[in-house]
DNA sequence: TCTACACTTCGGCAACAAGCGAAGTATAAG
DNA sequence: CTTATACTTCGCTTGTTGCCGAAGTGTAGA
C-alpha cells in the first residue's frame, strides 16, 4: 500500500503530470524539463525525485545531464498501472496543448542550447 | 487535469484507501466507514466527501444514514481507470488484511447497532 | 413539539508539500 | 588546477491537508 499512496501522490501534482505526459513522447534531460515547466532548476529536480522515487520515471547519468524517460515493461505491475491509466485519461487534457508545442521545439534543439534555463532566461 | 488531479490526490491517503478496499464489498454506511478506520466522525467525513467529489463514490441517503458505494458503470473513464487500478494493485496489500476481518463482523450488524460510534467508543 | 441521532461544517492546531534562492557535488573542458 | 556547467541539497516562507472537538442541520421517533 506504500507504493500505491507514493504513486498516488507523485501523480497528485499538475507539474508532475505535464512531465509524465511529456515524456510520452521519448526521454527527456532535466534541463527539458525545467523549460517546460518554467520553474526553477531545484523545484524540477524535486518533481523528478519524487516521480523516480515513486517508480514512476526511471534516470539516466550521462555525463552532467540526467535524463528521465518513464518506467518500463520490468516496473512493478501498480506502476504500469499508473502509467496506464495517466496515459488514457490526459489525452483529452486541454491544459497539455501548449506543452506539447514547446516540447517539439525544444525536443529539436541541442540538450546544450537548451540548457540556457540556468542563468538568466 | 484537474479531474485527474483530483482523483490522485483522493488516492493519495491511506485512509481513503482502506474506504474504497472496504467498498467493493459493496455499499456501506458512514457509521461502518467510522467504526473501520477508527477516525473520529468529522474526519470520516470529509475523507468521503474528497472521495465523493472526486467522482470515485457515489452517496446515496436514506433517512438519516448516507451510504456510499464505489461509482459505477456510467462514471467517466477517467473515474473507472482509477478504480480499477487501485482495485488490482490493493489486492497484495497485507495491511487491508485487519479491515476485512472487522468489516465483515460489521457488515453482520445492522447499521443501528454500529452506529455507537458517536458516542463514547 | 421535543428529543435523539446520523451526519456536516467550523475553528484551530500540527504536519506536510510546493516554491524559491543560495550553497554544495560532480563532471567536462580549458 | 581552475573554471564552467548540470544538477542536487539546504534553509526558508507560504499554502494545503489531516486531525479533533464543538457547534450546526436535518430527519425519525416519542
Amino acid at each position: 500500500m506504500r507504493a500505491l499512496l507514493d504513486i498516488a501522490r507523485a501523480l497528485g501534482d499538475p507539474a508532475r503530470l505535464r512531465v509524465l505526459a511529456a515524456l510520452r513522447g521519448g526521454e527527456l534531460c532535466l534541463c527539458h524539463c525545467i523549460a517546460l515547466l518554467g520553474l526553477s532548476p531545484s523545484t524540477v529536480s524535486k518533481h523528478l525525485d519524487i516521480l523516480h522515487r515513486a517508480g514512476l520515471v526511471e534516470r539516466r547519468k550521462a555525463g552532467r545531464w540526467c535524463y528521465f524517460r518513464l518506467a518500463g515493461r520490468d516496473a512493478p505491475p501498480a506502476v504500469r498501472g499508473a502509467l496506464r491509466w495517466v496515459a488514457t485519461a490526459l489525452r483529452t487534457a486541454a491544459e497539455l496543448r501548449a506543452d506539447r508545442a514547446r516540447l517539439a521545439r525544444l525536443r529539436r534543439a541541442d540538450p546544450r542550447a537548451v540548457a540556457g534555463c540556468y542563468k538568466g532566461s
